[in-house]
DNA sequence: CGTCTCACG
DNA sequence: ACGTACGTGAGACGT
């Protein structure tokens, strides 16, 4: 298979391509060119998340090229998604080639210092764990460890799984109660898990002639529009724990006088579900300076803004997050530790509140059942073909599906417009700042200190204008000499 | 190679 | 009575 044709089409030079990036990186494309047409991209727009629909008849011939591109171009008109292929993903797959040739600097002393850290601690770990257990045993099998908690120490199981007991991080923590064992295995998976996924991982993985990582960026993959990143994931570099965020330590500015730049959007799902939902109590949420959170626990109990305490917020909370993935009264209650039916209290009371919400989510089932498929604000779509079926779990998983993706993927079309149109301006400017990563809802730059103000104003500037929706979007920016240690940076 | 677990948004 | 929160990628284990 030739992986370019060049074609007239309506008397312009077509060139079409399947895979753009991966070309250009092999040096089969060498430079930008006008008018490309990537059938790989258009696929992935045109099967909408259903995988590859229309690939057999591309792998069959050259001449099935032109057949396909002619095929292509009828359907995204047809589907109106002509915006998100020749404006955003086609664009994009430039915007990304140049993000992984740029690649992310890693210190690789900070993780070695880091890795002898983690590994006394381990070696600790693993002493008082053999010594508890009475025996060795490989903490990292969950069937020698299952055997250890459920048979040896009787302790009570709390979830089965296919294979057997669970012994995740759910379950340990509710044994962790009852006998120091469990707790310490948490420690230790911990542990584990930063260092094999990441502390030792990552420097393998540092190109030997830049010096950098230079993970790919997968623009056809995901079900709802999203990026994804391999080799390495870029888009899971632990935050949340203390150790964990340790590791940011290590990913650094290219070189001395520059920073990194880091900007994200505040709650960018729950604005598109405002704006989506058109709901005025969710879209008063997402005005002004608030917190949406507390705005909310507000709302459901019922109290001024000033009365919620922690628990009502955090309550409230949760519940903004559940929302948008289809949860239901039972993993609430799951979530928060309370009651079934405090958590269906709280729902009622939420929707009672946002009645717009509840009505918007319900079309979107409704839409999935009529039509097969949801949609984003910009059109892509995703296909739920499990939608009607007749086993229960099957059907309500799409259901949740059809909630959830019209969120996360118009939270994807907005941030990837938004690269496009950072990466236009940053030439259009002559910066010398270079877009190095995107995480979901965030973007990372590379910066020259002498860029910064005005890197800080236009990245800003360029996300939040990425969308008109009937409610801000709200971007904030950060700086400093690593992933970790950032400051705000007011503009 | 499937399963489990867990890192992120 | 059932299962029960969306989307990813990666490492370790064990067949």
């Amino acid at each position: 298979m030739k992986s370019r044709v060049e074609i007239k089409d309506e008397g312009k030079s077509i060139d079409i391509v399947y895979d753009l990036k991966s070309l250009r990186k092999s040096g089969q494309v060498s430079e930008k060119h006008k008018n490309v047409f990537d059938v790989f991209l258009a696929d992935y727009l045109l099967s909408g998340g259903q995988g590859q629909y229309y690939m057999p008849a591309l792998r069959a011939s050259d001449e099935g090229m032109r057949e396909l591109y002619d095929i292509q171009k009828r359907l995204l008109k047809e589907q109106k998604l002509d915006y998100l292929f020749y404006d955003v993903e086609m664009p994009l797959s430039d915007v990304l080639f140049e993000m992984e040739a740029s690649g992310v600097k890693l210190d690789v002393d900070v993780l070695k210092e880091l890795s002898k850290e983690c590994d006394s601690k381990i070696a600790e770990l693993e002493k008082s764990l053999y010594k508890i257990a009475g025996t060795p045993f490989n903490v990292n099998s969950p069937k020698q460890l299952s055997e250890i908690l459920f048979e040896r120490l009787k302790l009570p199981v709390v979830k089965k799984i296919k294979t057997g007991y669970s012994t995740n991080e759910e379950v340990l923590t509710k044994l962790s109660s009852q006998h120091p064992l469990p707790a310490l295995i948490l420690e230790y998976r911990q542990m584990s898990k930063l260092k094999s996924t990441y502390i030792d991982a990552l420097p393998l993985l540092v190109d030997a002639k830049t010096q950098r990582l230079h993970a790919t960026f997968n623009q056809a993959g995901a079900e709802t529009g999203r990026l994804s990143s391999n080799n390495p994931n870029l888009q899971n570099i632990p935050v949340r724990t203390e150790f964990g965020q340790r590791i940011r330590k290590a990913f650094v500015p290219y070189s001395k006088g520059h920073e990194l730049l880091s900007a994200d959007y505040s709650q960018i799902e729950l604005r598109i579900l405002a704006h989506l939902a058109n709901d005025d109590e969710l879209k008063n949420a997402c005005r002004g300076d608030g917190d949406i959170h507390r705005y909310t626990a507000s709302l459901m109990f019922d109290v001024p803004e000033n009365k919620v305490d922690d628990k009502m917020r955090y309550a409230a909370k949760r519940i903004n997050f559940g929302i948008v993935y289809g949860m239901g009264a039972f993993s609430l209650a799951k979530d928060l530790d309370v009651s079934i039916n405090e958590a269906k209290d709280f729902i009622e009371k939420y929707f009672l509140r946002y009645p717009k919400v509840r009505q918007f989510l319900d079309g979107e089932i409704q839409k999935a059942r009529d039509l097969g498929y949801v949609t984003t604000l910009f059109g892509r779509r995703r296909y739920l073909p499990d939608i009607n079926n007749r086993n229960m779990g099957l059907r309500q998983f799409a259901e949740r599906q059809a909630i959830n993706a019209p969120m996360q993927g118009t939270a994807a079309d907005i941030i990837k417009i938004a690269m496009v149109k950072v990466s236009k301006r940053l030439i259009k400017e002559k910066l010398s700042s270079t877009m190095i990563m995107t995480v979901h809802d965030e973007l990372v730059f590379d910066v020259p200190k002498d860029e910064l103000k005005i890197m800080a104003l236009l990245v800003q500037q360029e996300m939040e204008a990425a969308m008109d929706l009937s409610v801000p979007m709200k971007v904030s920016v950060k700086a400093g000499n690593n992933w970790l240690e950032m400051e705000k940076v007011h503009s």
